[in-house]
DNA sequence: AATCATCCCTGAACGC
DNA sequence: TGCGTTCAGGGATGAT
C-alpha cells in the first residue's frame, strides 16, 4: 500500500518521463472518479512534486514563458493499489498520452486511487490534502510542535494516520514507528519523552524507507511496484507490520495484532505497554 | 470540533 | 476442484 516512501519513489521514477513533456490527452472512462482531467490537454508538465501521499503535476500552457506560474495542477493519489506502468494492463484506469506518442498508464486494480485537475492550491475537494501536516523529512517538521500537539492527542496511531501531525504516514509505517519508539498504538496524551522518541522514530523509519525505495509486500497484482516493475526493499526491515505471532526482535515476545481505527495494528505487548492516561 | 462507522473496490487467502 | 466468504485499507462522507 503506497505510503510516503512508495509515493516518493514513484515521483522520482516518473519525473524524468514527464518533466517538460506536453500532455496530449488523458483517457479514462470514469469522469466522476477522475474529474476535470481534460483541462490538462495540451499543457506542459513543469514539475512533479509530492505532498504526503499525493503527487502533484504542475501544468502550464505549452508555450508559456518559464517565469509564468503554472495554472493547473493534476493531483494523483495512488490509493491502495495504484501505480504507473509503461505498458497497458488489465487494470489500467487512466492513460496519459504525451507528446511524441509516449504513453504512461495509471494502473489501479481496486480503484481507490484518484486523479483530478484543480487550480493550483485549491484543494477544497480533497480535505486531507488541504489540511496536510508537515513533511516528515523536512525542516518544517518541528519536534517541539509535534511534542506539544501529542500531549493532547487521542489514540496515537489514529492521530498519526490523520496526516495532520505529520504527512505521509500510513498503516505500515505507523506500526513500524510506534514499535521503534516503544509506544502502544492506543496510547493517548503522550508524555514529552514518548513524543520525542516517536518524532525521531518517524523521521528514522521514513528516511530509511525512502532510501530503500519503499516496501513491496507479497507478489499479487495489488502490491506496490515501481513503474518498471522493480520492488522496493524496505519490507525486509519491518519489525511489527505483518509479523503477527513472530518474536519481537527486541524481546522475543510474540507480536500481537489488534484492530484500531478500523486498521490492522501490530505491536509488541512487552515493549509497547499501554500506560494509563493519568499515570 | 472531534470522533466514529460506513462505504468504495477487487484480488488473494481461506474454509468447507 | 470449486465455490462462497472474509480480509486488506486511505480517505471521503455522513452521523453522533
Amino acid at each position: 500500500m503506497p505510503e510516503l516512501p512508495e509515493v516518493e519513489t514513484t515521483r522520482r521514477k516518473i519525473e524524468p518521463l514527464l518533466r517538460g513533456k506536453t500532455i496530449v490527452q488523458i483517457q479514462h472512462d470514469a469522469p466522476h472518479k477522475y474529474p476535470n482531467t481534460h483541462l490538462a490537454h495540451g499543457k506542459r508538465v513543469r514539475a512533479l512534486t509530492r505532498r504526503g501521499k499525493y503527487l502533484l503535476l504542475h501544468l502550464a500552457a505549452a508555450d508559456a514563458a518559464d517565469d509564468v506560474p503554472h495554472d493547473l495542477e493534476l493531483i494523483v493519489h495512488l490509493g491502495m493499489t495504484g501505480g504507473f506502468r509503461l505498458e497497458q494492463g488489465p487494470h489500467t484506469r487512466v492513460t496519459f498520452e504525451l507528446e511524441g506518442g509516449e504513453k504512461l498508464y495509471f494502473n489501479d486494480p481496486r480503484r481507490f486511487g484518484k486523479v483530478a485537475a484543480v487550480r493550483p492550491g485549491e484543494y477544497a475537494s480533497m480535505p486531507t490534502l488541504a489540511a496536510m501536516g508537515p513533511e516528515p523529512l523536512s525542516d518544517d517538521f518541528a519536534e517541539a510542535e509535534f511534542v506539544r500537539a501529542a500531549a493532547s492527542c487521542g489514540a496515537v496511531k489514529v492521530w498519526l494516520l490523520s496526516q495532520k501531525p505529520v504527512s505521509g504516514v500510513g498503516n505500515i509505517y505507523a506500526d513500524e514507528s510506534l514499535w521503534l519508539a516503544r509506544i502502544h498504538p492506543a496510547q493517548t496524551r503522550l508524555q514529552g519523552d514518548e513524543a520525542s522518541r516517536l518524532y525521531h522514530a518517524v523521521r528514522d523509519v521514513m528516511g530509511r524507507a525512502v532510501a530503500a525505495g519503499g516496501s513491496s509486500l507479497g507478489n499479487g497484482t495489488g502490491n506496490y511496484r515501481q513503474h518498471d516493475g522493480e520492488p522496493g526493499s524496505y519490507q525486509v526491515h519491518h519489525h511489527a507490520y505483518g509479523k503477527t505471532g513472530q518474536p519481537c526482535e527486541r524481546c522475543g515476545t510474540p507480536i500481537e495484532k489488534v484492530v484500531l481505527g478500523q486498521r490492522g495494528t501490530h505491536f509488541c505487548p512487552q515493549c509497547q505497554v499501554l500506560r494509563k492516561a493519568d499515570s
